[in-house]
This record gives C-alpha cells, sequence and structure tokens, in this order.
DNA sequence: AATGAATGAGGCTTCATTCAT
DNA sequence: AATGAATGAAGCCTCATTCAT
C-alpha cells in the first residue's frame, strides 16, 4: 500500500506529508496509518513522538548535506557561497516539503537541542566557506553566527517566494550586499 | 492576585506569560488561572482557543503599531525606514515576550489567515514608506512584499540576537544594502 | 443510575467493588463508569490512578479508625485490646469488601509510603495500648513493630477465616498469648 | 552475558531479579532481555505470561520444599515443627529474592488458583507434622488450615524482620505460643 | 457576567502475543 | 528450536468546550 521502502523511511515520508500539510500536531496514530504500519511499528523505530521528531529532522538534515556536497575550493568565495546557495535552492526545490518540515521543526523548537546540534555539526564545510570569507576581510563586523542567520533566512525567503532566475539571483546578489562591506560604494545616503 | 485590569486584558498577559515560557500548548485553563478568572470566564470573552490565539496576535500586533507612531515624513527614506526599525526594536526589547510570543504565533501559522490578514492591515504607514521608496528608483528589483519579508527577517535577527548600539547600525546597514540597489558599487566579484 | 452520594464518594464505592473483585489492575475508565461519571471526572477528582489509590487507601484506613472509636482505658489491657479486637473485625465483617480492598491496598505496595504513613498516624490510640502494655511488662521481648504486625496479621486471619463466635475467642487468645509471656507455664521446651 | 543454564531456568531467574524489583508488571519483553534470549523464545517456553507466573511460582514452591528436607521423625513434635522453620527461614534468608517473589506471588493472587493447589501438593511432609501434633492434642482448637496459616504468616514475619539469633527464638516461642493450647498456664486473664 | 464541574474525544505509549524466517 | 519485527487493543491522562447555577 505505500511504497516498498524500509519502515523508519516509510515512516519519515509519511511524517513528512502529513507535518508539511497539518503541522506536527499530528497524532503519531495517522504518521504509522499513512506509512502503513500499525500505531505500535511506529514506536519500534522511535520510542517517543520526539524521538520522531528529532529522527526526522537529522534525517532532513542529512539529506540536505548531500545535496550540498563539495564545495569547490578554486572557486571565489562569493562563487563558492552561491555553489551552496543554489544547490541548497535546488533541494529545496526538488522536494519543497522536506524543507519546508525541515524549516517547521527548526522554527517551533520542536528539535530537541540534542537534535539541532547534531544537525549543525553536518554543515561543517559551508562553515568554512565563511570562515575563509571573514579571512579575507570580505565581511561586515557582525559575528559569524549572525551572518550564517543572515544568510539562511534570506535563501529561506528566496526559496519560499518562488522567484523566477532572474529575480533569484538579484536575490542572491541582495544577500551578498547585506554581508559584505561595500567600500567603493559612493554615498549611500538617500 | 491579578492587577484589576480588564478581564480580556488580563488574559491576554497571562496568556503571554505562559505562552512565552510554555508554548501555545499551554490549556486554556492554566492561562484562565495565572489571569484569575475561571475558565469558564475565559471562554465567555474568546469563543474558542483560536480566537484567543487570534484576539492575542492581533492585540500584540496593535501594540507594536502603537510604538511605531507616525512617521516623520520629513526625514529621507532611509531615515524613515531608520526610524520604523529603531522603534520596532524598541518595542521588542522593552517587552520581549510580547515579541517572542508575536512571533511565536506567526511562525508557527497559528494565527489564523484572516488574524494575519487584519494584522497586516495594521502597517500601512510602513508599507507607505516601502512605496515611497520604491518610487524614488532606490530598491532592487523584487517584489514589495519580498522586500518588506527582508526587512522584517533582519530586524527579528537584528532582535534576538541582543546587538550592542555600534552592531544594530552595522546590522541596519547590512538590511539596507540588502534592499536597495547599489549602482556606483565597482566590482562586486572576489 | 447510582447512589446520589457526591462524587469522589461514589467513585470510591465503584473502586471498591472493582478492586475487590479483579484487583487494582481494574481501568480507571471502569472505575468512572461503574461510578456513574465520565472518564474525565474521576481526574477532576483524582489527578492520577496513583492518587485514587492513596485516596481510597486513606479513606478505607479514616473508616476503619472511625470504626474503633475511642478504647475505654478503665478496661484492662488485654480487654482494650480485645475492644480493639473485636471493633476491628466487626467493621470487616460488615463491609468485607472494604476490608479486602484495604489488605489489598497494603500489601501489593500500591499505596504509596506517604499514603502509608498518613494511614499509620491514624491508629495512634490503637499504638497507645501496646505501649501502655509494654509498659506493665506483659509483652515478650520483641520491636513493639513486630508486634503490632503480629496481631493485625493474627486480626486479618481471623476476618478472612470466618470463624464462629467461639473459634473467635480462641483465635483472640491464641493471638495474645503469642504476643504475651506466660510465666507460669511451666517448660514450654519438648 | 548470561549464564549457560537451560533457558527456562535463565528465565526464571531473569524473572525472580526484575519481579523482585520492579514487581509483575514488568514486561515479558525485559524478562527475555534479562536471561539473554529473545522475547519470541519466551514464549516458546511459556506459551503465556500466566503461565510464566505459574511456572516460577511452582519452581520457587519446589525450590522451598527441596529446603525443607525431610523431617526428623525421632524428634519431638516441637522440635520438628522447629526443624521446618528454622529450614524455611534459612532458605528465605539465603535467597531472599525468591522468598520476596514466592510471596509477591501469591500475595497478589497473580498465581492462578491451579498454581496455588499444586504448590499445596508440594508441603504433604509439613502438613503430616500437624496432623500428628493435632493427634498428640498439643493444638489449640481451630481448623488445622488455620493454624498452618498462623504459622506460616508468622514465619513470613520472622524473616522480614531481619531478627537477631535470640529474637528470632523468642519468635519462635510465641509462634508455637500461638498454636498450641496452654494448661498450666494460670490466669491469663488482665 | 461569572463560575467551575462535567464531559468525552483523542493523544501517547506499553505490552502480550503471533508468525514468517 | 530461536528469532525479533509486527501487531492492535488497552491504559492513563489532557483539554477545549458546554452548561446549570
Amino acid at each position: 500500500m505505500v511504497s516498498m521502502k524500509h519502515k523508519p523511511e516509510a515512516i519519515f515520508d509519511a511524517a513528512i506529508a502529513l507535518f508539511d500539510e497539518h503541522g506536527v500536531g499530528v497524532s503519531t496514530a495517522k504518521v504509522a496509518a499513512a506509512a502503513g504500519v500499525s500505531n505500535g511499528t511506529l514506536f519500534n523505530y522511535f520510542p517517543t513522538k520526539q524521538a520522531l521528531l528529532d529522527g526526522l529532522y537529522l534525517h532532513l538534515k542529512a539529506e540536505l548535506t548531500q545535496s550540498l556536497g563539495d564545495i569547490d575550493e578554486a572557486l571565489s568565495i562569493r562563487d563558492q557561497v552561491e555553489q551552496v546557495w543554489t544547490r541548497w535552492l535546488g533541494w529545496a526545490t526538488a522536494t519543497p516539503s522536506h524543507h519546508r518540515v525541515a524549516r517547521l521543526l527548526h522554527e517551533s523548537g520542536l528539535a530537541s537541542p540534542e537534535a539541532a546540534e547534531r544537525a549543525m555539526a553536518l554543515f561543517s564545510n559551508s562553515q568554512r566557506v565563511l570562515e575563509e570569507a571573514r579571512r579575507q576581510g570580505l565581511l561586515i563586523d557582525l559575528p559569524d553566527d549572525y551572518l550564517a542567520a543572515l544568510i539562511q533566512q534570506q535563501l529561506e525567503l528566496a526559496i519560499t517566494a518562488h522567484l523566477d532566475t532572474t529575480q533569484q539571483q538579484v536575490a542572491f546578489d541582495a544577500m551578498w550586499n547585506s554581508i559584505t562591506s561595500a567600500p567603493t560604494k559612493a554615498g549611500n545616503n538617500t
């Protein structure tokens, strides 16, 4: 009745679809049913609803990390960032529900601190790009955390806004302008 | 036990405190108790929990609008925007729990669409500033909705990041750079 | 459908009947149904199944204490003890299910330690008789706790054995013989 | 991880340890895990949890019977009884968890009637001592069942009370006094 | 207008038991 | 004979909502 994947996979898929449509409030029973397994079976894999939430969060983050792949260090920093940006956007566009649910879990603080921390660890590659940018003196004088959040926020926005290709480029430029200092830009007052 | 405010006000205050600490999952009974009224009474004012959520959301948005006050149209557009930015930040700093709960209600989609729409209407003033900026050709080529979201996102970030005064200025500049075109900025490649 | 007592009373009665017949494993739902109230109502009075168990235990012990009344201190110690014995037995005979359930809760350790302690406090009168007997040098050389348990054990036995009046007297004598030293009894070794 | 005993034996041991610590509520899965077998295997040996309970009860009673051994009929009745008493106490002291679990199964009525009856049959030796005492006119005028219960009750008490050697003797005397008539004891009133 | 007891649907979780491998 | 994943009924408890007083 449901794809012949392994059970946890089927449960994740069902959870994604339901959480995306109705929020994380959806009952474990409904998730199990949608996954084509019994109520009890779900708890064989995720002993707690929280465990399901955490597991799903990590699953999605890992999926994203997979999509980001390795960064081409031969590129300029700006292009490295754009590479991450583009691939991330590609993932979100290819599997929008996955992206929305990941966002949902993150925003509502429903992924436990441990899960959030483990998820962060997956992005070490991307973080290194930021550090390199800092070393090159490109970045404005705000904490790296802040800049990372700035990037991600704008990425989220670009994703949800369904922009066309041209606009996507403008959106990326806007983000880049927001995090880099613009020494040569004269008279930026009205 | 609770200030002699009018009942709905007391309920809002209780809800803010509890939602801020424990999330919107808090039961109506607990809200009522914290407000010093019986659970039955709460339902006299808000026939539904959703009505309470919506009412609270509008209440908070109205509070914010109040804080934003009138915009000094004599100022440059940039300064008008900064005025809004600063007052908004002032409101969030003065009553952080209010800000957090407003954010919570918005993010989790728990404020009903109708409430969200009515809340938007409160910001007509601020929106007008954006329109004026557009008219003056300052803005990058993305929909106004998008830019409004860009502004608000970065504002939220600046609020939650607990920046010092210098950093706040940098954060505002970053935002401004992200929404305005920078014609004279030469060679923005690495 | 059920006597017009107050709710908690009705719940106690239902619990007694069901626990007596099927053990404390009986579901709260069944207790509520038998009490003529809804599932939820039970939890308005006893926020937890354990609270119900504890409450019931104390209820029964208080009932027993009531039945024991005041001890006639003009009587000899032996007669005072017999007075308690007889009244206790009377209570158990009059409401055997109450007695059995009290025993059940005690034996299975399902009354929480706090409840057990509070229940003990109800018997201060009876304990005083034992202390007086000790003072008079009537008792064998074992801790008072031990003797109290000896008495109660044998009382329980006398109750459950459904003895006739003559046998009841023999049973009491047996108990008395077990806790008192018998100075004049010559050579009780083989 | 678990001794290379036969499976049922290992299951019994695990059950004893777990039931002793957490009560009979412990799940069959946990018992199986502690016994080092899969949950499925447990049900190969005990088709039902009740069967496990009954089997364990009989196992423990048989173990006790073993410990009681043969009674030395050359001894006086009193000494024969004391021999049983002492050996029983020895068993309980040597393997306290076994004793406690046997008691637990008995008290909570969780050993099925059939199992209880079969267990009784194991004590035929001990019962014969009582019958002989009756024949010799030593016993008070109460049913043999009652006296057997009196003995066992007091034995349980002596076991759980952790008495020293002197007190153990007093406890045995108390028991003996409770079941035997004391013709020479003059004036046992106040 | 205020109260708070009553409701019952629904949520999460546990567990004895089955069965295909 | 052994395994362990799968099952689904049942348990405890929460809570938004109603309504008689």
